[in-house]
DNA sequence: CCAAAAGTGTTCCGTCTACACCCATGG
DNA sequence: CCATGGGTGTAGACGGAACACTTTTGG
């Protein structure tokens, strides 16, 4: 292969990714304690470097199936970071990506083993490099997202409770919502279907499950919350 | 300097600009024949390799001051993008930016010098690599952003009419809009103020020439079209 | 029988949209 | 005097927000 751009310097890149979960009525972030220098001991995002015969998506996928076991994850770019001094051991210029799971699907054992904790949005510490910028970046671009993609379901079981979805919508956008309002909504979007199945773990009296029908949305994919 | 990462593959690192201006009741982009190896001749957008010393939004703002010879350009990051093959010569993952100018500030001589065209967002051509990419990302979000903040007015010159103001916008947006109804959402922002200056060349009668007033706008930030 | 969550409609108010005519002036 | 773009108000439709009570059932 011929080289054509051999005077300009190169660099290291990674991939840092956001991982958002939904547990206890909480929106939650993985994290974990850095396992290397510089700054071990730190909490952190997740991430790796970039190789030569990934792309920058097929990097963070990788990333987040080699954290989860999990394939086919939700997951949307962030952006660039690249402030010269950003990361203290050398320069590193880091792409991050957020990515939605269910909790539930995620194995114990794996989160474990890689020294993760699911921290609540709300009480994130401080984190190497600018990591915090990047979780901050990450939650903006979620929430807007929600509102007008059907990326709810990502964080949820694929049965779930009309007052599971409100509750995690509350989660994302950091406020409460009307129950009648939220659900006269809900009822507009055809692709939100209800199943003749009941929740009897959430009230006494069973609450129904509903099911997000991703063929139907895609005949008229109008989502609006 | 220690370096911890050693084993890990270093990439080159470019950015990409996207400079839109507005011109003749049309929203523009700049964009020139490449003038090397590979893809010599094709249409591109102008970019740089970042170098060692600056940061990414660093390599995009001189990037821009080496073009246009302008310095506090308005500038926002698209997003990285790095597909393995993106780049016919070599492996390269860039960063794309979108700028906004005012046509009229930007030096023609300049402009001739880099080979540089404006030309409308509605007849693009095919473009090197994945730069047809770059743009349409960076319409999408420029047209979000436009809608919730007072970036408009970097595309106008500081005294404009609200007929410009108006085209500009229906330019950005792609479709038309109500004449009464624009003029009372611009009446609703008071850092839109109206000047005593009259613009006599695009009419007979003559057009009130408006500022925005960035100070007014800082203390109550409410922009919403 | 009662605590706890599920489920369900209506009214009001503010916002958005549609719409047409007069004004000032240069040529 | 007329062609050209500048400037202005109102009424009706629509969508979002506020709001409270009944149902079911496990314990």
């Amino acid at each position: 292969m011929t080289t054509y751009y051999n005077e300009h310097q190169k660099f290291l890149v990674s991939v840092d990714v956001i991982i958002f979960g939904f547990d206890e009525q909480k929106l939650k972030v993985l994290i974990g304690r850095r396992q290397m220098d510089p700054g071990r001991g730190e909490w952190s995002l997740y991430g790796g470097f970039v190789s030569a015969d990934e792309s920058l998506n097929q990097a963070a996928a990788h990333t987040l199936e080699k954290l989860t076991g999990l394939k086919d994850i939700y997951m949307r770019q962030v952006g660039a970071f690249g402030d010269v001094d950003r990361d203290p051991g050398e320069r590193v210029i880091s792409v991050a990506y957020y990515a939605l799971i269910n909790v539930k699907d995620y194995d114990e054992k794996k989160r474990v083993k890689h020294g993760l904790e699911w921290v609540d949005i709300n009480k994130i510490p401080t984190l190497y490099s600018d990591h915090n910028l990047m979780v901050g970046r990450a939650l903006t671009k979620m929430r807007q997202k929600i509102k007008t993609e059907p990326i709810s379901f990502r964080l949820l079981p694929s049965l779930f409770t009309l007052t599971q979805l409100q509750r995690l919508y509350e989660a994302v956008i950091g406020e409460q919502v009307d129950k009648r309002n939220f659900r006269k909504r809900i009822k507009d979007m055809d692709f939100i279907e209800k199943t003749n199945l009941i929740d009897k773990k959430s009230s006494k009296r069973g609450a129904a499950l509903y099911r997000f029908n991703n063929k139907v949305y895609n005949e008229d994919p109008n989502f609006k919350l």
